[in-house]
Parts: C-alpha cells; structure tokens; sequence
DNA sequence: CATGAATGAGAATTCATTCAT
DNA sequence: AATGAATGAATTCTCATTCAT
C-alpha cells in the first residue's frame, strides 16, 4: 500500500510501521545494547538501505520512534474525556485508559518504560513530554481549585496517580501480579485515596 | 589498598570499584547503546584488559554491578528497622531511608532504574530480586493483620508506596520536582492514605 | 566482474578469489600463527568488514578454502583420465598430472599440506576428503584384480604412490631436491616397483 | 625434582617437560592458530609468568620444544645402528625402528609432522634437520656404492623410505590404516622393493 | 523507492609479555 | 624460582552508514 503525503511522498506507511515494530519488539527482546540497524531490518523484512530511506539516521529513527509511541499512548489514555465529566469520573476514565492501552499495547508500554528510563531521552532533546500529559495536569489543577484533592504540589499528586499503574504493569509482564477486575478497582481506589483531599 | 585472599592474590579492591564506579556513570551519561568496554576502562582509568582480571566478560561485569547496587539500595532502605517498632513506625522509616539514599546515591539509583527497565533484568537470568524487598513484603502483610492497612494484595501495596518515591526522584533528577521537607511530608502522607485502611 | 545470483546480488567472483588467494599466500609466508583477518583483507585489498560479506566468520573461510584447493587437486589429478587406458598407463598419468600441478600450483600445495597437516582439518569437520582419491583408489582395486599389483592393503598402496612425490615437492621448495626429467622418471620408476606385483 | 645444571641452574626439570607437553598436546588438539601461552600455562600447571623463567619467549620456547623433539626422533630411529650390520638389515632396523616410535610417540610425531609443515621451520630459522637424517644418508650411499640401491638421486631414495611410512602413520591415527604385522611387513617390503636395484 | 555489497571505525575479548611481590 | 595482576596491542567480528544499481 502506498501513501501520497504532501512531505512523504511515495513512501510506504506500512514499511515504516514495520521498522518502527521490529525496533520495539527487539528493543524489548534484546534491549539497546544488542541491537543494531541490520537486525532491525532483518526483523521488518527489508533491507538495512531501506531504513534510511524513511529516516535519516539510527537517532533519528528512534526518536521518531519514540514521539510516536508517547502520541499513541497519549490519545489513549485521555480517549472519550470531556471536559464537563465531573473530576472524579474524568480520574477513573483516564485510570481505565491507560490500564485498557497498557495491557493492549505490551510492546509500546514496555518500550516507552525502556526508553524513559534511559540517558536517550535526554540525549536525543526531545522537547517536554510533560505537554502530553497536560490534561492530566489540568485535571489535578481543577480538582485543587474544587477542594476534591489534596492541596499538594501538582507533579506529587500526578505522579501518586500514574506511578503505580505503571510499575504494576511491569510486575505483570513479569508475572508477578495479576490484573483482574478486582485488583483494578483496589488500584483505582487506592490512588484516589492518595490524592483525594 | 592491595586485598589477599587464599585463591585470588594481589587483586586490587579499588579497581573492582572504580570499574563499578565508571560503569555506573557512563550509562547514566550515554546509556546502554553507547557504552563500552573501552570507555569503561578509560574512565575508570584502567587497561582494556584489566577488566577482564576481575570479570568474565561483559554479562559478568554488569550482574555483578547490579546486584551489587541491589544490595546496597536493600541495605540502605532496611537500616535500623527493628522489629518492635510499629508498623507505621517502620513504614515511615523505610520511606525516608529510602528518600535518603536516592537523595544520596542518584548515579547507583538512576543505574538500577535503568537496568530494571531494560531486558537485561531478564536476560540475565538474576534471581528474584524480591527477595531484596522481603522486610518491606513481611511489614505490609504484618499490617494487614493489624486491620491497619488495606485488605488488597500485596504487591498492590507494596508498589502502591515504592513507585511513586521512586518516579518523583526521576523527576527531581530532571528538574521537574523538588525534594524539599514539605514535599516529603506530604509524600509519606498520602502514600500511608493509598495504603491504610 | 560482476556475476548475478537470484539471491546473492553483484557478489564479486573476484573479491572471493582475492582472499583465497590472499589467504594462501600468507599461509605459507607466516603461517596459522600469525595470520589474521586483517591481515588477509589487506592482502587482498578489501576491508576487513567485506570478509566478512562473503564468509560468516574465520573457520568458515578457511573450511571453504580448503575445500576449493582440494576440488583444484582433485580435478587436475584426475585430468583425461580415461577408463580404457591400461593400468600403468593411467597410473603415469595420474603421476604426471599431479607433478605438474605441484610444480605449477606452488601455494595451493603447500597450503593444502600445512592444512591437512593440522588439527583443522579433523576440528572444521571436513567431510572425508578420501572421496577425492576415489578414482585413485578404483585404479588400484582394478590393478590388484589384474595382478600387476601387489596384493596389500589398498590404503598401503595408495600412500606407496602419492606420498613420495608429495614429500618430494616439499623438498624441492626447500631447494633440497631437483625436478628435472631424469628424477621425474626415476620417481615414477621407482613408485611403480614398490607396488607392482 | 630440582635438577642443577651448567647453564640452567636451579631450574626445575619437570616443569620444563610439562611445559613442552602441554604445547605438543595442545598443538595437536588446537594448532597454531588458537594455542595461546596461557593456554599452555594452564594446561602444564603452572603461571603463564613460569614459561618466561624456562624460555626468552614463545618463538625460543617453541625452537627448542622443536629440536628437543627432533633429537628424541633421531635417536629413537638411529638406536642400536652398528656399521657392520649390512646395507639391508640397517634399512629393516631403521624402519622398524622408526615405526615405533611413531606408534609410541603419538604427540611428538604428529606435533613434528605438523611443524615441519608449517612455515615455522623457515621462519625460526633452524637449522638444516637433514643433519638429523645424516646416518640414513649415509646408509643410502653406501647402497648405491654396493649396487645394492638403485643409482637415483640419494633424497629421492631417502625419501621412498621414510615418506610413506609417516603418511601411513597420519592415516593411522586418523582411524583410515591398521598397523598389525602384515602391513608393517608389506610395507617394509614395498619401500625396499622401491629402492632395490 | 528499494536493494545489499562495501566500508572503516569501533565493538568485545585475548594476546604475549612484564614486573612487583 | 614462581607467581599472577596488569597492560596495550592485536585479535575476530559487528556496526552505522553509503551508494551504485
């Protein structure tokens, strides 16, 4: 399949996508220090040329690879959030997106906690990924203002909400915690009693 | 300062650590992609070779390196917990020996988060390092004996308190949060009301 | 010159034949001890890197090297050797065919002794050059059936033949010994007395 | 066991021959191209420093392990050679001789065989071994002079003798040649018959 | 656009050798 | 004499990238 873009012309959106899931996928296998751009293209069926045929360079591709992943997991979680819900069903709503995108997505969460944690994304400048999670800012923002949460600093608050959803997906992935509906609703409950006022 | 052991003459226990020591930094600075055995050695201004005295090989380098940190971290956080002292008691000072030590330590600390989320965990085939959290695990369950805490599973708790800890210091790392007492009070506050019954 | 493969595009026949012969010449010059890759690939002016387009790794050069030469040896020992031909006949032929091929193909000879000469040979796994004597062998199955032979082991008479001229040729690229017509004669000669009936 | 010599005082006899055991044995297993001094080291159980106390370094460690093989052929082929034995009984003695050895000394020949094969013996400039060959020199013109020998070139002669009896020896000990008597029998008749007048 | 042969720099590791003990 | 830690050069091989096709 060929896609026309007015930038990118010619150039084959499955290709790319190809490149960008053999990178996660054996990022995830092998990690940085294992892989390379010929096992990249073995992985996606084309040829190491082809890769730089859609990026310039290996910095390239990955930090492309990255805004991607971060833009997917970002529309996710803030998925069906209207701005009238009420604070805390707009909480729960975006609690259940990210859960919902996390055990969807194994590869991209994996990749994303990989690469977050690594010097690359200093090195690669890329610009604030805290712009992705401005919603979530907000939210908190307007639940200090309505007296529903706590009067904390706002990072502390976020942080209390997602840290945790995060590191129990990595227990899981690591089979060592079960996401059932249960555990869910505790997960849900439990971060609203850190945060609320 | 010379070390003899019975099967392991002259070795130099100040290489071993400056090895350590070089490793750490440099995959904070350049990360897993970038390092290498050379920069390792030049840093830690040692031979090549020389490394290859004290480890196997590169694999052998970086598992005993991480659990070295492992147990350092383990150390740290469970100084001075005494049995008698009150679940909350115990609770608190695991917290702030554990704010202490990441406040104190940001290359072993940065390190391990950055091992932890790479494949290597795995990889490597280290055992369960949960064992290293066993004080902390026997604490929440003794809690939820005591009717003090929530009656959820226990590594929902258990991440429900060390996540957010560990994502905020991230995040003071990059500048985007800071440390300073009221912050923490109000950390161990709502890490203790996720948690409590 | 380029040759075209339905899976092994513009691979170079001359490039292959570069670092056989590279390989070879250093071989016999230096010796297993002191080659090396890099080594070969100046030789044979290619970068070390483009070895490795060709071969996977060392020992798989080597083993296809050894396994060209042979095919060289084999197939110039064998040269109009027509079944009609008498015994003697063929046994001259096959005597002059591989004196002319030593004293024309100084390093693929000596390669080829230096290597069956060493522990490679049985640790690449080659699979039983004795096929390449097959035709050798029939003859002097043949001969013993017709009684001009002597009635020994079949491998006894074999090494009779080949193993002189071959220790010989050795000497000769000592300067220890001299292949002029009467010593070929005389050779021939007095190989076909220790084996004639 | 220390042994005082003139020359090498104090030096320890046994590690010496350990040191020359471990390199012909490790020669025949790996050849030249992955034996290393530590290898050897090891393998004769001592410190890869030890070799440095016996030998200037691995060239000299390797001419005098050479030489000191060569003598032990050479006196094992030459023993109990009394002139006044006749031409043909020396010729029986010196083969019978010769194959005991070999079948006796499965790593000194095939170490020696493969040695002699190898550039080394040019390169570590040693001396002509035909000095080594000098009483089956002689014991081939004197033949000649009695007519008991063809007129041939004497290394032509020389080599009819010894060359197939080594090559049956490779085969030998490749599993591909029986040594019983019949075939030492045959193959002492054979050579004669190649060399008779 | 897509290929894959070609490259030289740099990777991990081993080498022969030295020297303080 | 004997050790083995230490070394920097050299080993095999892989890397990111280029470019002719």
């Amino acid at each position: 399949m060929i896609v026309y873009y007015s930038d990118m012309r010619y150039k084959d959106k499955n290709k790319n996508e190809a490149i960008f899931q053999a990178t996660i996928q054996l990022l995830n296998e092998i990690g940085f220090s294992e892989i390379s751009m010929s096992k990249i293209a073995k992985r996606a069926q084309v040829s190491p040329g082809t890769i730089y045929v859609y990026f310039e360079n290996k910095e390239d591709m990955l930090r492309k690879l990255f805004l991607n992943v971060e833009q997917k997991i970002s529309s996710s979680m803030f998925e069906g959030l209207h701005h009238p819900l009420p604070v805390k069903a707009r909480f729960e709503l975006i609690m259940s997106n990210y859960i919902e995108f996390i055990l969807n997505h194994k590869d991209e969460f994996l990749f994303y906690e990989q690469f977050c944690n690594s010097p690359l994304v200093e090195n690669l400048y890329l610009e604030d990924s805290s712009l992705m999670f401005q919603p979530f800012y907000k939210l908190i923002e307007e639940g200090k203002e309505q007296k529903l949460l706590k009067d904390y600093d706002t990072m502390l608050l976020l942080v209390l909400i997602y840290a945790p959803v995060a590191e129990l997906a990595k227990q899981y992935y690591r089979r060592e915690f079960e996401f059932n509906d249960e555990n869910v609703k505790d997960l849900i409950q439990a971060s609203w009693d850190a945060v609320k006022a």
